[in-house]
DNA sequence: ATAACACTTGAACAGTTATTCAATTGTTAA
DNA sequence: TTAACAATTGAATAACTGTTCAAGTGTTAT
């Protein structure tokens, strides 16, 4: 048996999606600055330099796919990265791009 | 010093471009076909159902970011995944995906 | 040379998507 | 209840992108 890594057509659209939310630059500014602990939408919008609209639009998409999660902390909103293997993915991609520059 | 994955703009930009890649359910169909072996431009179209227009545009595409390297072989051209990164990646997400089947 | 096969390329189109702006909701303090 | 702060939402738009079709290039055999 060869590595089969999605059996079906469902599973191969699914892992794209997940992929595609992390293909955006704004999208992964944010998952890398949360990743590692958990920062309020201003925040986000002040070290990404993005308006705080944009940075909500695309936190209810990382959302939507539960690659973040969010907690309510009086009137600020804390967003946090959800997922161990998209983590883990973010660490073994930036070492792939550290060695890329050859 | 916490963990930084790309200090700058500029590498945040190029791992999105590669992961934008991996975020289109055609492209990730064809990169999973050829994460084990060499398989060539037709046989890429027939297994994955898609014109050979279509593959070998995306083909493009994964050539271009050194995702997938190519090979010549009398008239067939014979494609194999050329990141051992991405393909790291692709067996972690796929975890990631049996498991979030909750 | 010609033909057949395998793949590539360019243009064109439809559908998608990132971003902005304005309005709205929710939360706390006065 | 107001006012101020923090975040969300919806509509609108400009840019991008996946796909198709038709034409082109390269390779092997006749």
């Amino acid at each position: 048996m060869t590595t089969i890594v999605a059996e079906t057509q469902d599973q191969t659209a699914e892992l794209a999606e997940v992929f595609h939310l992390m293909g955006d630059p704004s999208r992964l500014g944010i998952l890398m600055l949360v990743m590692d602990d958990a920062h309020s939408v201003g925040e986000i919008a002040a070290a990404t330099g993005h308006s705080l609209s944009l940075v909500s639009h695309h936190l209810r998409l990382l959302r939507a796919r539960r690659l973040v999660r969010a907690e309510r902390r009086g009137k600020q909103v804390f967003y946090t990265l959800d997922d161990a293997h998209v983590r883990s993915v973010l660490r073994d991609m930036a070492e792939h791009m550290r060695e890329g520059h050859r």
